[in-house]
RNA sequence: GGUCCCAUCGUCUAGUGGUUAGGACAGGAGAUUCUCAGUCUCUAAACAGGGGUUCGACUCCCCUUGGGACUACCA
C-alpha cells in the first residue's frame, strides 16, 4: 500500500519550529517510502485566521525546499486542500452522524457552557466538560427549537462505557476508559464549520492518508478520532505522535525561549539547511553518530523506528554551530549572494555601484567567523565606512604606551608600504614586521594592532592583509597615517 | 483535580541483559596564530530513587519521584 502523509497546519500563527519539525518528519517519511506528501490547510478557526499566516506557510515550506505532492497551488485528485473550500462537505457527514443516530443536536448557548464550566471548576467537580444536556432531547423539542431559530451545533454522542483503544507506532497501544474522553465534544459549530476532529478524521479519510504523525499533544484526542471513525464505519490509520520540542525550561518553546518562527530564523540569517538539519535531529537521531544531514540524505534514511520518545530541548547554540558549518561549505559566490540583504539592511551597501561585488570582496574575509548571516555589519562596516579617527587609547596595545606605539607604527608603515606597492608576498611582508616588533623589543601584537585599529577601527578584525587588500591601499595607508598623527600628538 | 505520555552527561542523543556507557553542542585546557574566528588535540560531565526478575541489569516488570500534554463552538 502506498504511504501518504500530510502536514495540516492551522494558519493562525507564523509556523514555529514544531510546526516545521512535523513537516519534515511527514515529509522524510513519505520520500523514504517512495509515498505522497500532502499539504492540507485546516482553517476552520474563521476568527484566528490570517491571510498572513497562510502566506507565512508557503513561504516557509519553499525556503526550506518542502515541495508536496497534493495540495494547495499544486492540486491533487482529493482536493480541494484547503479545509475552509470543503464546507459542505463536513456539514454533510455531520448530518449523516445525525441520521444513524450517532451524534446529536445540541442548543445549550454559549452563556450555559460558560456557567457550566466555572460552576466546576468552583466544585473541584469530578465532572468535566459538557454535561450531555441536549443529548437526549425528543424529536419534539428539537422541532420546536428549530421553529424557534434557536441555532445548534452537532455534538458526537461519545459511549458512555467501554473502552477505546488506538495504536501508535511509537508509543505501543494506547487506552481510554470512554467515560475519559471528552463528554460529547462539537463536531461542527454553529457557523456550519466543523471542528478539528471532525474535518480532520474526514478528510484524512478521504484523501487517503495512511499515516498520522502529529505533536504528542494530541495523544489525548487519539480515542476520540477512533471514535469518530467507529461511527462512521471507517478504517483508522496509522498513528504516531511526536515528542514535543521544549525551550530549556522543559516548558512547551515559546517566545520567550528566544526565536520559535521560522521567519525570525530566516531573518537573523540562518541557512535553510541548517535549520532543517538541526531541527530534524530534535527527536530522531541516524545512529548518534552522525549528524549532517541534507535534505535529500534525510529523504533516504529517514525511519519512523529512530523517533523518540521523550521531548526535547531546543539547543539554540547547537543551531548556531550547524549554520556556522553550513555558511563554511559555501562557495565565496554563494555567501556573496546570500550576504547582500544582510549587507543592505546593515547599510552598507548605500553607495555600492555594484552590490554583488561589495559582497564578493567581503565573503573570504567572514566566511570563517560568520555564526549568522546577519552577524555581518559589525564585522565589515570599516570597508564601507570610515571608523573615524581612533582614540589613541583604543590605539595602544595591551602594556604598551605612546611612545613605543608611535614608534612602532610609524616604523612599521614604510615597511608595510613598500612592501605592498612593490608587490612583496604578503608572508614575507609579515615576516618583516615581526622582526621590526622584535628589535623594538615588543610583542609581535605590538606592531600589528596599532595598524589593525587604525584601518578597522577594532580591536577585532579578519586577518590584516586581507583587510587591506579588501580597503585598498591608498583608504589603507591613509588611515594608518592618520593614526601615526594622533600617536605623535600624544607621545 | 482527573486522564494519558515520558525519564542516559547542562543540552541533543547511541545503547535493545554481560560495554572502560560512545558521539555531538555548550564548558575547561592546550596547539596553530597578527586580533577574532576557524581548525586540531586533550579534558570534565549521565544511566532519577527504591523494589523485584535474572548467574548478571542502563536495558525487562512494579512502585515512588520528577517532567510534560490534554481537560474549548482553538487547532
Amino acid at each position: 500500500m502506498e504511504v501518504r502523509v500530510r502536514y495540516a497546519p492551522s494558519p493562525t500563527g507564523l509556523q514555529h519550529i514544531g510546526g516545521v519539525r512535523t513537516a519534515l518528519y511527514n515529509y522524510f517519511f513519505a520520500r523514504a517510502n517512495q509515498g505522497k506528501f500532502i499539504l492540507r490547510v485546516e482553517d476552520t478557526d474563521r476568527t484566528r485566521y490570517t491571510d498572513e499566516a497562510l502566506q507565512d506557510l508557503y513561504d516557509t515550506l519553499d525556503w526550506l525546499g518542502i515541495d508536496y505532492d497534493e495540495g494547495p497551488r499544486v492540486g491533487g485528485p482529493f482536493g480541494p486542500y484547503v479545509q475552509s473550500e470543503r464546507f459542505e462537505l463536513y456539514k454533510k457527514y455531520a448530518e449523516q452522524l445525525v441520521k444513524d443516530g450517532k451524534a446529536y443536536y445540541c442548543y445549550c448557548t454559549e452563556e450555559r457552557l460558560e456557567s457550566l464550566r466555572s460552576a466546576q471548576t468552583e466544585a473541584k467537580s469530578e465532572e468535566q466538560g459538557y454535561d450531555r444536556h441536549c443529548r437526549n432531547l425528543t424529536s419534539e423539542q428539537i422541532e420546536a427549537n428549530e421553529k424557534a431559530g434557536i441555532p445548534h451545533v452537532i455534538r458526537l454522542k461519545v459511549p458512555m462505557e467501554g473502552k477505546t483503544t488506538f495504536h501508535d507506532v511509537l508509543m505501543g497501544d494506547i487506552t481510554r476508559k470512554n467515560s475519559d474522553v471528552s463528554p460529547d465534544p462539537v463536531l461542527l459549530k454553529s457557523d456550519g464549520f466543523p471542528t478539528y476532529h471532525l474535518a480532520n478524521v474526514i478528510d484524512d479519510h478521504l484523501m487517503g492518508v495512511t499515516h498520522i504523525m502529529r505533536a504528542q499533544e494530541w495523544i489525548p484526542s487519539g480515542p476520540l478520532h477512533i471514535l469518530l471513525y467507529q461511527a462512521f464505519g471507517w478504517e483508522p490509520p496509522m498513528y504516531c505522535h511526536l515528542p514535543m520540542v521544549m525551550g530549556k525550561d522543559g516548558k512547551k518553546l515559546s517566545k520567550r525561549h528566544g526565536s520559535t518562527s521560522v521567519r525570525d530564523f530566516r531573518e537573523q540569517g540562518y541557512l535553510p539547511e541548517a535549520l532543517l538539519n538541526y531541527v530534524s535531529l530534535v527527536g530522531w537521531s541516524f545512529d548518534g553518530q552522525r549528524e549532517f544531514f541534507s535534505k535529500e540524505e534525510l529523504s533516504q534514511v529517514f525511519t519512523l523506528e529512530k523517533i523518540n520518545k521523550a521531548p526535547g530541548v531546543f539547543d539554540y547554540k547547537k543551531l548556531d554551530w550547524f549554520n556556522g558549518h553550513y555558511i563554511r561549505l559555501k562557495t565565496d559566490e554563494e555567501l556573496a549572494r546570500l550576504l547582500v540583504p544582510f549587507m543592505e539592511k546593515a547599510g552598507l551597501l548605500d553607495q555600492a555601484p555594484d552590490k554583488l561585488e561589495a559582497a564578493l570582496r567581503v565573503a573570504p574575509l567572514v566566511k570563517e567567523r560568520l555564526r549568522l548571516l546577519g552577524d555581518i555589519g559589525p564585522m565589515v562596516s570599516f570597508l564601507f565606512k570610515d571608523p573615524g579617527e581612533p582614540s589613541l587609547e583604543s590605539l595602544l596595545p595591551k602594556g604598551q604606551d605612546a611612545q613605543s606605539t608611535y614608534l612602532a607604527l610609524s616604523k612599521a608603515y614604510p615597511v608595510l608600504r613598500q612592501g605592498l606597492e612593490s608587490g612583496e608576498p604578503e608572508s614575507q611582508i609579515e615576516e618583516k614586521l615581526s622582526n621590526l616588533a622584535l628589535e623594538l623589543g615588543l610583542k609581535v601584537n605590538g606592531v600589528f594592532m596599532p595598524i589593525r585599529v587604525s584601518i578597522t577601527g577594532s580591536t577585532v578584525s579578519p586577518p590584516l592583509f586581507d583587510c587591506i587588500r579588501a580597503l585598498g591601499y591608498d583608504k589603507s595607508f591613509e588611515r594608518i597615517q592618520r593614526s601615526i598623527k594622533v600617536l605623535e600628538e600624544n607621545k
